[in-house]
DNA sequence: TAAAAGTCTACTAAAATTATAGACATTGTT
DNA sequence: AACAATGTCTATAATTTTAGTAGACTTTTA
């Protein structure tokens, strides 16, 4: 049940970007300041920045004084949105995924215990990662910190 | 957070033998016999039931007329034990593993969301797969073919 | 003693993951 | 206009993991 480097690298920038954005006027950060900080290398994140630029997740700007920033507040961006971005499907296993469902070829799948089992498994992931919002990482860890 | 092919394999082929031991009197199958049912490759299952076995959740009968058993009763095998002995730890991030923990290498872990977010995933998941027990998917599994 | 089972270890092929490289495009400053 | 700082895009390489295969060996029973 790993996130792969992918997903935790780009749930990381994500957060930097939520804080930027809420402690900075222009809101923007570069891609080396983002790899400096969290030790991520900067041509990998280049990529995941793009793939969450294309999903429309963050907004970025060419050229001097330019970098990336959030699309949209951080209450508007979940955290199942940037791991399916990264990783793809929540589910563990296809048959049951709501995002890419694909049949694993039981007999009857209404009656597969393993189904049964697994879509409880994604079902209390997505409940997670489907409500839990940056502005809510950003409280907590505020909280964490007093 | 997919489940790999050798957990899928190793559930399944538990889930048979919880069913095979309350339908037969030996409660005894083979792996050719599961291996056919669930169109697994026989030496890949192989490997799969040593590895349960090797964590003391099956038993096996060498000779004619051996096969595999469970270790103990369905209502004492958890899929979390399972899926922890074929796949690893269930946690999707190494620092909030309780089984196999390892710094992720933040300054303070106490407040990183990413940390703490993802302490809630596998606390929800460990929820499920350590809650549920063989005897529960089978008896779901009855209800279901009502 | 032969056949039917599991045991054990090594190996291989394919896929996914984790990067790295480099040429290119855009923007702001001087 | 030129240059430097940024992001864009595509290809490729290295490593690790996954999935599967092979084969010699051991135990049990008839």
């Amino acid at each position: 049940m790993r996130l792969s480097k992918r997903g935790e690298y780009g749930l990381r920038a994500m957060i930097i970007l939520a804080d930027v954005q809420k402690n900075s006027p222009a809101g923007m950060i570069q891609i080396k300041e983002i790899s400096a900080r969290e030790e991520i290398p900067a041509k990998f994140l280049e990529q995941i920045l793009l793939a969450l630029k294309n999903a429309g997740l963050v907004h970025s700007k060419m050229g001097i004084g330019g970098g990336y920033y959030l699309a949209r507040a951080p209450k508007e961006i979940t955290l199942g949105q940037i791991v399916r971005t990264l990783d793809g499907p929540l589910a563990p296993i296809k048959c049951v995924s709501q995002t890419a469902y694909e049949s694993c070829g039981c007999p009857d799948e209404e009656t597969c215990g393993l189904r049964m089992a697994m879509g409880d498994v994604r079902n209390a992931i997505s409940n997670i990662l489907d409500n839990t919002t940056l502005a809510a990482v950003m409280k907590r860890v505020e909280a964490a910190r007093i």
